[in-house]
DNA sequence: TATTGGTCATGCAAAAAAGTATAGCCGCGG
DNA sequence: CCGCGGCTATACTTTTTTGCATGACCAATA
């Protein structure tokens, strides 16, 4: 295998199949369109496979191309990361940090446990990715990850914090107008409100809760954000972490010792990123402020 | 973050940390000692940091660079992965497949099972990485991975094969010179044959039987077929997959009922990889020949 | 139907990167 | 102590790559 084939062409086959389009894909990358198109034609030579179909409305790409997508896409996070921990291995806290959470927590949790950070390092630069899909540090999407699944791999360095806790919850204008269930089989005449799609945590939990399922949901969506919305606007009875609901905000707690499902929670960074000062600080910080119980801001 | 470094200088970085020095690293990337020369340069003022400290009898990298380099390997294997893939992607079994494995697996198992495949598919290339480290798929290390622990993350393909058991064995030449312990506590008497360095799974393992611990072993080694060689030559007493022991090899089973461990086995891939063809028929092959409980060969 | 805004392909000049050759430095061994 | 083989750094030339300008094509729209 002549092992001869620039890097650069990746960059470019990624950036192609992003954006669509030859010219598009040369606006991406501050190149001219015919460089990306000698880049496509010298990367399809190399591999000896036809990449794109070519079409004056854009290039639709074979299926050759969509299955080397991940892989370019790979070397695109690797590379972002690598410049990202070049960017601050000085002796100062500064630079770019990513850090990988739930949207409920990126949005509730970590702004007030980041911002005094922010004070004390003023050069860092924090991101957030929030989703609720397991990002994955191993490929350096992100530097830090708040997760609520024990760390597999043991390239990563992982400390344990306090559990959050999921409670069963409805807001007192929806208790007057609906009642109050006394017993969970009771839970099965109210407006629940749930996921959407199955995944494998909701699974377990639906195994403690029977009543927990798709099917006896009145309100389904997969963005906690919108669930606690629905809750706040008394849609219904649903679950959030207690620790997102401030006392005076009318939801109340059901069932509390019935219905309590303890997330534990890990802090995870790669065990790379502990030469990076500015991974270090923030690590510590979200771990130091997850044990100490945040308050919802 | 302007986005604009050449990859290509992280190849050079790499070649730089792997061979120790601009003329070296040329050579192995078949380019010439200034190039390489200013590709460092370029991305020292790229990064802002400086890679190496210059020297006339090579380059000493810098924490920097270290920092670095496991990133900069990470593209390496990406890339070599795209490769790969791409080398295959048309409509026949044809071109290279990298399996990881452990060094015993791969020298007694898998011989066996890959052979008869490469008859009926004469243009595939078989790669075996062995080691007892486990590769890590997700870094594209390797295409297929013969494991014996959980699959950990979702993005792999994994199908769960029939056991490996590890037994007790001793040669019938030992036992008759030294006796053939009764009971499991009289092999504290015995020369044993043991692991070098401790793993996760020695201690789960060492939890069950107290005595298999590092303190206790005549001979170390985490070279499987160290120990199975030591084994046949009735050094002592030690532990061997039991599919590994040939009938009429002199080797004799000890506590079959009281000592016997089970390994559950997977064998894992990327779930990109199903539209590889050639991967897909190795995968297939693989996991057909170890639930049919191969001999040893 | 003619126009506009998008696409890709191609010829040619400019710029950027490569290679070549050479000089200088160091350590080692006869 | 001097030559040899390793290394890096620099001036210069050559090659490669890029950018620019342009032409052709298609689709949607006035």
């Amino acid at each position: 295998m002549t092992n001869t084939i620039p890097w650069e062409l990746y960059r470019s086959l990624l950036a192609v199949l992003q954006e669509g389009s030859l010219s598009a894909a040369a606006r991406a990358l501050d190149l001219t369109q015919p460089t990306v198109g000698r880049h496509i034609s010298a990367l399809e030579a190399a591999l000896g496979q036809t990449l794109f179909t070519r079409s004056q409305a854009g290039l639709l790409p074979t299926d050759a191309a969509l299955a080397l997508r991940p892989h370019a896409e790979a070397m695109h996070s690797t590379a972002a990361a690598l410049e990202r921990m070049a960017h601050g291995l000085g002796s100062e806290a500064r630079g770019p940090v990513r850090i990988s959470a739930s949207e409920i927590v990126g949005v509730e949790v970590l702004p007030p446990l980041l911002a005094p950070l922010r004070d004390r390092y003023p050069h860092l630069e924090i991101e957030l990715l929030l989703s609720n899909r397991v990002q994955d540090l191993v490929l350096r999407e992100a530097d830090i990850a708040v997760r609520m699944t024990p760390p597999q791999q043991d390239v990563l360095l992982a400390a344990r914090v306090d559990d959050a806790v999921i409670g069963l919850y409805a807001h007192e204008r929806y208790l007057q107008q609906h009642g109050t269930p006394t017993t969970l089989e009771a839970l099965a005449g109210h407006a629940l409100i749930g996921f959407d799609t199955e995944t494998p945590f909701l699974r377990s939990a639906a195994q403690r809760f029977s009543l927990w399922q798709r099917a006896n949901f009145a309100w389904r969506s997969d963005n906690d954000l919108a669930q606690r919305a629905l809750l706040r606007a008394g849609a219904g009875i649903g679950v959030c972490q207690t620790r997102l609901v401030q006392p005076g905000s009318g939801l109340v707690r059901l069932f509390a010792q019935e219905f309590a499902l303890p997330l534990p929670t890990w802090v995870v960074m790669h065990a790379d990123l502990r030469s990076s000062l500015r991974c270090k600080v923030v690590f510590d910080a979200l771990v130091q402020g997850l044990r100490a119980g945040p308050a919802v801001g």
